[in-house]
DNA sequence: TTGAATCGCTTTGAAATGTCAAGTAGTATA
DNA sequence: TATACTACTTGACATTTCAAAGCGATTCAA
């Protein structure tokens, strides 16, 4: 065993966590409030969504900020740590685009469904 | 709603699934065997990496070939597709090198070399 | 020759994780 | 007045992942 500090290993291990790759993209676009980035994330749960954005705060890559308590108002907003992650969706994007277009044919709809793509 | 094809969307939902960025970042040094790889993806247990590789088969970014059945002798590769996960995972490097580093000192543990480095 | 280790998994039952529906208090809109 | 919105929380339920054991067969070391 090595108690070598892996950066990648830990990268991995937080972004693969459920929601987090589809929040950060959907911040991308903007400050959001809760509800209003639930919807934009599209099939997170309340519970799992305040659970990650909690987690995400932690490690520094989303700023929470409460507006009002009462009526509820905050903002959600990627920090310079957060927006840097930009380079990681954009290199999914690259290979989504590239491997995963021919898809778009078979009737694949954005949101839940199964990939299966043919290799080269 | 939309019903347009986002491969993006697509891809970020297969790539969050648990274990799957390590094991191809793994396969990334080289063709590996079940119990091979299983070693170095760490912590993976087998039940769960025989099912993600399934899948990662059937979506076309591992090639299975099986050399022998008894004495079981399997081998696991990327396929040209997966070879090219390999600027995600770049990605993933470059931002975690700059953002997580100084979480080494609260004990960070790393299990895999570092194959996307060498890449940069 | 016996025993251990290795191979690629599969099976088990329990633990962790994620999801769902409903509910909270207060404001704004219809 | 009635409904919808805000940001969540709660508790019950479903799914996923877990560690451990085991499989038949072969290879190797004692």
């Amino acid at each position: 065993m090595d108690n070598e500090f892996c950066p990648v290993h830990e990268a991995i291990q937080f972004l693969q966590e459920k929601w987090v790759l589809h929040i950060v993209r959907s911040l991308l676009e903007g400050p959001r409030g809760f509800n209003d980035l639930s919807r934009a994330v599209g099939g997170c749960n309340p519970a799992t969504l305040a659970q990650r954005l909690d987690r995400l705060v932690d490690i520094g890559v989303v700023d929470k900020e409460v507006q009002s308590v009462m009526p509820p108002r905050t903002l959600y907003r990627l920090t310079p740590a957060g927006q840097s992650l930009q380079q990681v969706i954009i290199a999914i994007d690259a290979w989504a685009t590239r491997y995963l277009r021919q898809e778009a044919d078979r009737g694949a709809v954005c949101g839940t469904k199964d990939v299966a793509a043919e290799s080269l």
